[in-house]
DNA sequence: ACTTAAACTTGATCTAGATCAAATACCCGG
DNA sequence: CCGGGTATTTGATCTAGATCAAGTTTAAGT
């Protein structure tokens, strides 16, 4: 048996929790930490809640609930999605380490969202009102805060737009491709953390079709599928297929 | 024949100059000024480069665009949209006097979108890197910057779902509606700035069908339209068949 | 291993909305 | 007031993708 991790008992698990502050966290330069110096970094460091593990299926939040923080995923992933008064669900993007969580719910301080955990998944809480704060006295971190919200704002008005089925499907594949590399992953060769259903719901398309798509592109030879584990085998390929959206997408 | 309103060259013009500062500017509640006294407000105000006006079809940016300021609309509207590698053209939103354009932006420091005029409009333009630091200085500013940046990205995420072509129309109206509200215009009766395609591309339906469920409304007593003009007539009616969406949108 | 349920795929239809095609209305410059 | 261009409406089809309907594979218990 392996010690429990979330509770530091032993020299080890100390040097673990060390391990797991701003300063040597991995996703350093893609998450809230990026261009700060040494003690900017401590300072924003004593703000970190650290979360989890939350469990496939468990919520980070719900719809309703009171803004306090934002997140940062630091493991697993997460969906943030919606369900609307027919009972249809809308999913509104995934989440990977890195991303932010959350900002949604700054202007009207309730989430409008859920935040479920697609895997087993951890976050970082930063309590808004503190961040706020410390957002007027670190330049470095208002910058990457607002930087990550344009980014945010441009990647929603992408999906926002007409486009087929195929577009949107290999939109979506060189976006995840794309993310995967920044984070040190393969580009070439990922699992997908989540449903057919849900890549549908996010695609505004039946799962039917996303199926469908997935068989036509292999057969087309684009990627090699086989249920969770999908391998790009043409990216240039995907990526003509998808230059219409302007090439990404999350 | 009237003086050039772009050069004060009489007392009249200076009184005129006093009425457009921030502090007595009618859109203080829905804009960035929203929540600061009277320094602060002071302070703000000269960073504001007021211009225009620009006329209908004028360009306020394009794509590629070095980006610089970010852009509150003071007078008549705007539309952004792109263009695709297709010639497709994605209108992404219209913006209205209080509403901040070129926050997207931000993380990539060119633009990413056209922002076109749809009327005779003016802009206050906040050169970005004095208003950083400036909302480094004031709370309250960073503050409304982020519920701003915030809502634009609930609003984007609400128009991403997947809807019918009458939930996204009255979801269009409505969310009309309850803009003009705000600002002090009838909620029942307006004009739209925009034509037909516009409204098409933005709502991703075809100009017919928009033309179509236009019809459709007006025969089932829900609206009165006659080309640019519309006048709501069951309110109530038109929420319910966009309740789903969440209630409104822009 | 056996059951049951969920996830996924595949095939057959159906349909909302797109596209194609005119006709009509409006607007603007001369 | 007139001619030509653009915006809008209306009608007739067409189609991408939805929906309906079985299968099939996988995973989790028991």
């Amino acid at each position: 048996m392996e010690a429990k991790t979330d509770v530091p008992t032993s020299p080890m698990e100390v040097t673990r929790g060390l391990r797991e502050a701003c300063m040597s966290c991995s996703l350093h330069e893609l998450c809230l930490p990026r261009g700060l110096s040494g003690h900017d970094l401590e300072r924003l460091d004593t703000l970190v809640d650290r979360r989890g593990p939350h469990h496939e299926g468990d919520h980070l939040f719900r719809v309703g609930d009171r803004f306090e923080s934002i997140y940062a995923v630091r493991a697993g992933s997460y969906k943030s999605y919606t369900v609307d008064s027919e009972g249809r669900e809308h999913v509104l993007g995934f989440h990977l380490p890195g991303d932010l969580l959350g900002l949604d719910a700054i202007y009207p301080s309730h989430h409008l969202c859920n935040a479920m955990a697609l895997d087993t998944s951890t976050v970082c809480a930063l309590p808004y009102d503190q961040l706020s704060i410390l957002s007027g006295e670190i330049s470095g971190l208002r910058v990457q805060i607002m930087r990550l919200m344009s980014k945010d704002l441009a990647d929603t008005a992408t999906l926002a737009g007409d486009f087929t089925a195929e577009e949107r499907l290999a939109a979506f594949l060189v976006g995840l491709s794309s993310r995967f590399r920044e984070r040190g992953y393969s580009p070439r060769e990922f699992n997908l953390a989540m449903s057919r259903r849900d890549i549908a719901n996010y695609l505004r398309l039946a799962t039917e079709t996303v199926s469908r798509v997935f068989a036509r592109f292999e057969k087309d030879g684009l990627i090699e599928v086989e249920r969770r584990a999908v391998r790009l085998l043409d990216l240039p390929r995907l990526q003509s297929l998808c230059e219409a959206m302007g090439g990404l997408q999350r």
